[in-house]
Order: structure tokens, then sequence, then C-alpha cells
DNA sequence: GAATTACCATACGTATGCGTATGGTGCCCA
DNA sequence: TGGGCACCATACGCATACGTATGGTAATTC
């Protein structure tokens, strides 16, 4: 009988890509290797090799992994109640835009980073973006916006999360604060001054 | 008597900078490795190790390089006759979101990864993401726009900018142009509908 | 309680990459 | 014209990392 409660002593295939993921976050997909990761999860690579066929198998499986759980995410995030979806609008910026939620942010980042050299990677992040546009789309039409502006919008909320995340501001400034509120106001379509 | 004019058929120490700048676009900090790098100029590593001390040595050597060459291009762009600074700032959101000057944007993109993790880098994009929203800020309060409202539009200006170049949305789509036209309109304030 | 299975360790060969040491070659200049 | 210098090649030792082969152990199954 199979113990699911208590986690296993033994290492399965997701404890394997859970530690990818972070050092995914930590090091980039280049700093993904696998002795260094049997190394942090006390173990040798003769327990990886018993788990995957070889590097590129975890690759894989850590892509369909995050692809799977962002699209749960976005749809999660983007489901609104009638009349709230500008406050679900001014949420979802939030959440990325904040520094919380900050290995997420490393890892959707160093996706982004693999994406750029590897096609495969580059298709899950296409697809990815394009239900991220359609779902943030939505809210903007629901919203009053027309279809176009909405598209341009989503596109902006977007580009603008990850663009922050790039930069190095400081996040947690009190005064950084109110300038966010301003940047969510001008996206979102509020009045700013 | 030095020849300037034609290039020296040996290699110096800019030869090997301009290549790196080169190796950082298409594969990252990661990927930048002496002995490739020689290969790719024709050369072995001995080379190399007579010009630079080591690999950080010339590592150190691409940041200074990068930090200079960009701080020099913004005061450039952001340089506006009276009465130009609106077009100014479209011109300084199309020149860095268009699908032209591909190059500078990976190694913007590379260099801001290499920022996450080594404090030199983070330091030097702190220190030109400074100049750039205070370049910008200037152009939005020369628009009349108040000081905290110009702030905050010059961030959102250089995180989408950024950001548009993590997605992999295709630039060079006619619908995009509209696209970008209507986030341009957003960021400098410009009426949209 | 013997055999099978799941999981992991160890050892090996190969490749890549760093840094050093040393040797070679063409050019400049006294 | 011969020594010195700038520039580069070659060879070495070391470290890391991939993938394979094989051996070990604890738990399960029959």
């Amino acid at each position: 009988m199979k113990q699911e409660s208590r986690p296993s002593p033994q290492l399965d295939r997701d404890a394997w890509i859970q530690a990818a993921f972070d050092s995914l976050a930590d090091h980039g997909v280049d700093g993904l290797r696998v002795e260094v990761l049997a190394k942090r999860c006390g173990v040798t690579k003769g327990s990886f090799y018993w788990h995957f066929r070889n590097r590129q198998d975890l690759l894989s499986a850590v892509l369909e992994n995050w692809k799977d759980g962002r699209i749960r995410d976005i749809l999660k995030q983007t489901r609104a109640e009638p009349g709230e979806e500008l406050s679900c609008i001014r949420h979802v910026i939030e959440v990325y835009s904040a520094s919380r939620n900050r290995k997420g942010m490393l890892i959707e980042l160093a996706v982004r980073d693999w994406a750029r050299r590897d096609a495969t990677a580059a298709q899950i992040v296409r697809k990815v973006d394009s239900i991220r546009l359609d779902c943030a789309g939505r809210l903007f039409r629901a919203c009053g916006i027309a279809p176009e502006e909405a598209r341009s919008r989503s596109l902006l909320l977007y580009a603008y999360v990850f663009g922050i995340s790039l930069m190095s501001v400081e996040r947690n400034d009190p005064l950084m604060a109110g300038q966010r509120q301003t940047i969510s106001d001008l996206i979102a379509g509020a009045k700013v001054s």
C-alpha cells in the first residue's frame, strides 16, 4: 500500500523535479546539473539515472510541469465574478509585480531565458503567453474595453510584470508602492491624477 | 606608428571583448567560455591569457564596456529639443521594443540574467537603470507630467520594453504594429481611443 | 526464506574547460 | 644582425560533469 501522506524517504520522479525547480530558480538552466542536483538531494547520480533516462529527460519533465502549473494558475487567477473584473486585473498585476512570489518569478525568468536558446521551451512559453493574453483580454473586455485595446493592455500588463522583475529596483521600498499603484492604474485603465 | 584604420590581423583586448559580446548575446554568461571564444576567433587560449589575466578579467571588462556604452546611448537618445520631448519618448519606446536592435536587446537580457547571480553585475545594472529612469523622467516632466507620475511612467516604459523582449510574440506581425502603437500611447500619456 | 524488485552507491571512460608553463615566430630597433 | 618583445601554439594538471556498468541493500512477494 502506498503512503501518500508521509513523504517517502525514497526519492521519486516528482521529488527530483521539485529540486530541479529550486536549482532552476537559483542558477538557471545551465546551472541545472544532475550531479549537483544529486548532491543537493543527498544522493548520488546513480539515483537520478534510475528515475530519468538522461538530463534532457529531466528538463523536458520540468518544462511540462511548469507549463501545466502556469496554465492552472492563470485560469485560477483570472476567474472573476461578474463586476469584479477590474479588481481581478489589479490583483493579477499586484501578485506578479510584488516581491513575494519571488521564487515563481525567478523560475519564470529562467524559463524565458531557456526559451531563447531552446525551441521546445520557446514553444511552451508561447503557449503559456497565449493563454495569459487570452485570459487577461477577456477581463479587459468585460470592463468595457474594445477588443483591440484589450489585447494591447494585456500585452502591456504582462510585459510590465516580467520587465519590472528584470529591473534592479527596490521593490520593498515604500516609495515604490505609490509608483506601483500609479502604474497599475495606467495599465488597468483607471484615472491616474 | 600605430595603424588604427586597418584592423590589425593580431587580436587586441578590444577584439576579444567584442567577440565576448557576441557570445554573450547568443549563449549568456554561462556560455561565455574562453576556449570556445578562442576557437571562434581562430586562435587558441594561449592568445587569450596574453591579453587577460583570467576569465573574470574578461567578464569585468565586458561589464564596464557595456555600462559605458549604455550610458552613452541613453544620453544620446534622450537628448531632445524643447517641444520634441514627446516624440523623443515615443522614439525610445520604438527603438527598444522593435525587433531591430535585436542583438543589443539579447545582450541586455543576458546582462540582467547575469546580474541576478553576480553582485558586481547587479550594481552596474542598477546604475544604468538609475540613469535611464532619470533621463526618461526628465522627458516626461518636460511634457508637463508631475514628477511622481513621470517617474512611474518611466518605470513602466523600461519595464515594458524589457518585458516585451521576454515574450515570444511575433514582433514582426503587422497586427502587432497597431498594438505597439496603442501601448506606446498608453505609456507616453496620449489618448488611446 | 529465497527470489525479485526498487532504489541507490561506486567506479569507469570520455569530454569540456580553467589556468600555467614553456616553446615558437615574426617584427622592430639598436 | 641579433637580441628583445609582442603574440600565439602546445602541452600539462586539475576539476567538473555526462552517461554507463555493475554491485549492494532493504523491502516486498511468493
